[in-house]
DNA sequence: ACCAGAAATGCTATCGGATAACATTGCGGT
DNA sequence: ACCGCAATGTTATCCGATAGCATTTCTGGT
C-alpha cells in the first residue's frame, strides 16, 4: 500500500532517515536544530558537486544557503535582496543563473504554485518530489513517494501519455498551524482560506 | 485499483461520458469536432451560472470562449490581446477579474506550472483536477481521479497535514506527439526536453 | 419611470517573476 | 604569459499579477 511506502520514507514513527535528514523527515518542527539542516545541506551540496565535477561557486553556495535559511519556499527577488545586503552586486540574472545551476544539480526545487524555490531534502536525487506547503506559516515538506509517481505514470501511460515531469504541490495546514487553531483535519476543497499568520511558525 | 477508476472516468474504451464531454475524455484528438467542445462548455457555463444566480456577462463569456478556443492552457496576456482584437477596451485587470470569476465558478483551471488557464472539463464540479500537458503541442487533458486525491489526502493526513488544495500537473508527450516521433513510452525523469514543435498538433 | 446601491468594468500605475543580449571577469589548461 | 571557456556583471525588456480609484451598468425597491 502507498501509506506503507510513505511510512518508510517519512515516518512519524520510524527513524531510519532521522540522522541523515533531521529537520525534514516529518513536517519541520518548531524548534528543531535548523543550523544542522543548513550545514547538512551545504555539505551534501559540496559533495554532490565535487562528485560530478561541477563548481559550487561562492555565489551558488550563498544562494543555496539563503534558500536554506528556513523551510519556506523563497522568491527569486527575495534572494536577490539578500545578496545585495551582503554587499554583492546583483541583478535578476545573477539569481536566476545560480538557481538554474542548483535546479540542474538537484539541490533545490521550484514550487510552481508559488513561483518560489526551496532546498531539496535529498540533494542529488533525481526526482521532482511532492510538496506539502502550509498556507499559514509557509513551511514546506518534501515527500518522495515513488509509488505515487508510479501510479500516476502508469495511469497516464494508459491514456497514451508519456510522463516526463510531475508537479505535485499540496497546500493546506501543517500540524503546528492546525493545532494553533481549531480547524478540522479533513480534506475540504476550496475553503478560500482567508487568514495568514499563526502563533508559532516553524523555521 | 486506481486504474479502474480512471478507466471509468476517462475511458479509452468506455463511452459513458463521451456524449457529455466529446473532446476531453481521452487526450484531445487531432480532428475532433472542437466546435462542439466550445458550444458544450459555453452552454454548461450558462447553466451553472444561472443555477447559482451569478452573472455570466458578455465579457466573462467571451473570455471563457477564448480560453476554449483549443485545449491548450492560455496566458492572461494572450487573452487580453484577443479581447483587444475584438475592439474591446481592455487592460490586465479586465482579464484577471474575469478569470477570477471563472475560477470561482469552477469553469476554468489555472495551470500553475505554466501561469496559464484552461477550460474545465467538468464545469461547476468542485475539484482541483489533475492535468496532463504535452510539452510538444501544448494540449492538455484534465483528469479527475478521486482515488488519487484521497490517497494523497490520506497520506498527508498521516503526517498531520490538512489538505486544502492539490496541484497536480504532469508534463510529457501526448499520444499524438509521441507517435509523431520515435520516443520511448516510459517515465524518464528530467530529460531536459529540447525540441518543441511537432507535425500534427491537436486542437 | 425613477432612484439609490451594488456589481461590473474601465483605467492608471506599479510590482514581482523571468529572460535576452552583450560586456567583463576569473579560472584552468597549455 | 596566453588562450579559451565558464561564470558573473549589466542593461533592458517582457510577461504575470494586483492595488486603487473612476465610471458605467445592472438590479431591486419605490
Ligand atoms: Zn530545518
Ligand atoms: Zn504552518
Ligand atoms: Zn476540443
Ligand atoms: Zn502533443
Amino acid at each position: 500500500m502507498l501509506s506503507d511506502n510513505i511510512a518508510v520514507l517519512f515516518p512519524g514513527s520510524g527513524m531510519l532517515l532521522v540522522k541523515q535528514d533531521p529537520g525534514n523527515v516529518t513536517f519541520p518542527k518548531n524548534n528543531h536544530d535548523h543550523g544542522r539542516c543548513i550545514a547538512v545541506a551545504l555539505d551534501k551540496a559540496a559533495a554532490v558537486c565535487m562528485d560530478r565535477g561541477v563548481r559550487l561557486t561562492e555565489l551558488r553556495r550563498r544562494v543555496l544557503e539563503i534558500i536554506w535559511q528556513n523551510h519556506k519556499p523563497l522568491g527569486a527577488y527575495s534572494i536577490l535582496e539578500q545578496l545585495r545586503q551582503d554587499g554583492r552586486a546583483a541583478a535578476p540574472p545573477t539569481v536566476y543563473r545560480a538557481l538554474e545551476f542548483l535546479l540542474e544539480q538537484g539541490l533545490v526545487h521550484r514550487i510552481a504554485s508559488m513561483n518560489a524555490f526551496v532546498g531539496c531534502s535529498r540533494p542529488g536525487h533525481i526526482s521532482d518530489g511532492q510538496f506539502l506547503i502550509c498556507r499559514s506559516c509557509g513551511s514546506s515538506t518534501e515527500l518522495n513517494d515513488g509509488k505515487l509517481e508510479k501510479v500516476i505514470t502508469r495511469n497516464s501511460g494508459s491514456l497514451g501519455f508519456t510522463v516526463e515531469h510531475l508537479t505535485i504541490e499540496v497546500s493546506g495546514l501543517c500540524p503546528h498551524c492546525r493545532r494553533a487553531r481549531g480547524e478540522p483535519a479533513q480534506y475540504s476543497n476550496c475553503p478560500v482560506s482567508g487568514e495568514d499568520s499563526s502563533g508559532t511558525e516553524p523555521t
